[in-house]
DNA sequence: TACTTTTCTGTGTACGTTAACAGTTTTACG
DNA sequence: CGTAAAACTGTTAACGTACACAGAAAAGTA
């Protein structure tokens, strides 16, 4: 490993000459850029990451923008978790984190959210959008260098460093294939939208009816519950779709309330088995999970999704390595049997 | 953050003497030692490993105990990959690997590179332990400050520092879960058992019958294929057994080499549908798995066990942070609908 | 030519830690 | 009590980088 002591004696110029060079201050001739650069490539530079850290001893602070934890049925504390483990992790190396979250259901909110973190000056973000024209807008008003990782939903077009995702169109298709594992080939699946603006549940639930339409299977019924967000009114609505469609084998839940339709269906007691599919691992899912009330639940990796998007913006900013656009999260396929492996990290 | 200067201040000494009680170099008096500690509890100092990395500047190298990349049909490989990934991360934390790599069915060869890796003194290890009484001894032999992580299998009652593994009684059970959905509840299903000398491979089976005793379904066929570890046998073998029972509805191989029972199914090319659960990510696997000829595979995540091996060593040895003496791997459940979202990482 | 201005280059210090070394105080012992 | 050994303590020089500063060389101006 050459330092840039070992630059400035192969080329034949002092260390001050090599640290212009390397940090495009101007004031050197071009005879001797020229030769510093060769000395460069030639001894194979990198920088020792633990002196210049030393030397600015900078602590950096990332800003994390997304919704409040109590969302969605305590959803949102689940990347958080991930994003805790990161910054503890990293505290020996002077990162902290600061968090700015928004109600995810109003785009003021968020776009005040965006406004405060923007005012404080950070080195990176790490943000779930709920909108992609706000978050857009956000990406584009940072400074070049400073870092903007999105999680959850992708920002398509934007200057954003990398977007951490799930297939969701694939991941309803793989759910589709679970549900026909457990039905009938004929029979009656409802497979519930609801929230019915998120592009996620969307691709979900389009990914589940391509399933079946591509095994030329009975098509599922599509319902989208109003309003947007309530646990009652979902319940609600379950109850209802219950009544209409008396034979009804299979509930896909296109979203983290899935724990709600394994509640109304536990009420009924029908003699029928219901089988249920949803999403995430919330605390009432798991508990119905394990009860056997719930089939399967797919993740989609939360913790992960913040613990990595904690370290790439690291990598990013104090390694100034280079980062992949777009990371994209396993399927994973959750059922009583192996649910407690997926628990802790 | 505190610096060793502001303790020295707060404690009334030097640098000299935080630094020797810091490190327990002894030569302190007991008056200056508790008065440093007490500066060093109430200031919470925590050391900056920049400057520590700096002067020290030493590379630190972990040694890979692991078999050879093409036994068990490329298994081997996996690890390796996410060993290799780790490496390159930390490559600017100035660490470096080193493979010691041996035949996993003959204890000489194991033996044999324990020594190597011994005589080596290296900073650390991660192995995949063929055979424990071995693996205890190399740990037992090591340098107290030497630490040594297991993957793959665990050690007990070993030196070691940590095990990372997977539950392979739950897999098997979960497998068995698997099978039940895929095949109806009198189907004659056979369980092969084969390297049968393997902890894993007899936890699995265990598993995997447990999970139809408890459900009161027809218990599984459990057979054991001679020789170990040759695919040509295995091939034989599975032909025989199919022969033999006629109306076998569902395999479950209990280890890599499941795709050798896709082959010969293929081959056969029954009318009826014989469905295929089995383990690990291999290559063949992965393309019968797309072909619809195995159903599910089971994934103990190994690239992520070797990743996350020497990220302990790191911590452990540069860092020095706790860490915890078992990791869990996830169980994971891959199908051809999402079995792309596992292949990189 | 003498001078200023501009361009270029080398030196020195600091970041926090480690560890060798030198210096001081305390203890042991004749 | 004096001296030597032991126990303790403070000082200092690295590690590699970044950047301010001073100094040297070149170019420009009168």
């Amino acid at each position: 490993m050459a330092t840039i002591k070992e630059i400035a004696d192969q080329a034949d110029v002092s260390i001050g000459t090599v640290d212009r060079v390397l940090h495009k201050r101007g004031n050197v001739s071009h005879n001797a850029e020229v030769r510093v650069l060769k000395a460069i490539d030639k001894l194979k530079y990198t920088p020792n990451i633990f002196a210049r850290q030393l030397k600015l001893s900078r602590t950096f602070t990332f800003g994390v923008i997304m919704p409040e934890y109590e969302q969605d049925s305590g959803y949102w504390k689940l990347p958080s978790i991930g994003i805790n483990k990161a910054a503890k992790e990293l505290e020996a190396h002077r990162i902290s984190i600061r968090y700015f979250q928004y109600d995810r259901y109003s785009n003021m909110s968020f776009s005040k959210s965006c406004e405060e973190a923007l005012q404080a000056k950070l080195d990176g973000y790490l943000m779930a959008p709920s909108s992609s024209a706000i978050a857009r807008e956000f990406a584009d008003r940072l400074s070049d260098n400073i870092p903007c990782v999105f999680f959850d939903s992708p920002v398509p077009d934007s200057n954003g460093l990398c977007s951490i995702v799930q297939d969701s169109y694939a991941s309803g298709y793989l759910a589709g294939r679970l549900m026909s594992l457990l039905t009938d080939s004929q029979s009656t699946i409802v497979a519930i939208r609801g929230l019915s603006c998120d592009y996620h549940i969307k691709q979900r639930i389009n990914g589940f009816a391509e399933y079946y339409s591509e095994n030329n299977l009975t098509a599922p019924v599509i319902i989208d519950t109003p309003p947007e967000g309530s646990v009652q009114y979902l319940s609600k609505g379950i109850e209802s779709i219950l009544t209409e469609y008396t034979g009804v084998k299979g509930l896909f839940i296109s979203h983290a309330l899935t724990y709600c339709a394994a509640q109304v269906i536990e009420k009924q007691n029908k003699s029928d088995k219901i089988h249920v599919i949803g999403y995430d691992l919330i605390r009432e899912n798991i508990t119905y999970l394990k009860r056997g009330l719930i089939d399967f639940l797919i993740s989609q990796q939360s913790r992960q999704q913040g613990y990595r998007g904690i370290y790439l913006l690291f990598r990013k900013v104090v390694l100034n390595e280079a980062v992949t656009p777009t990371v994209m999260m396993p399927i994973d396929i959750i059922t009583r049997e192996n649910v407690d492996f997926y628990q802790k990290d």
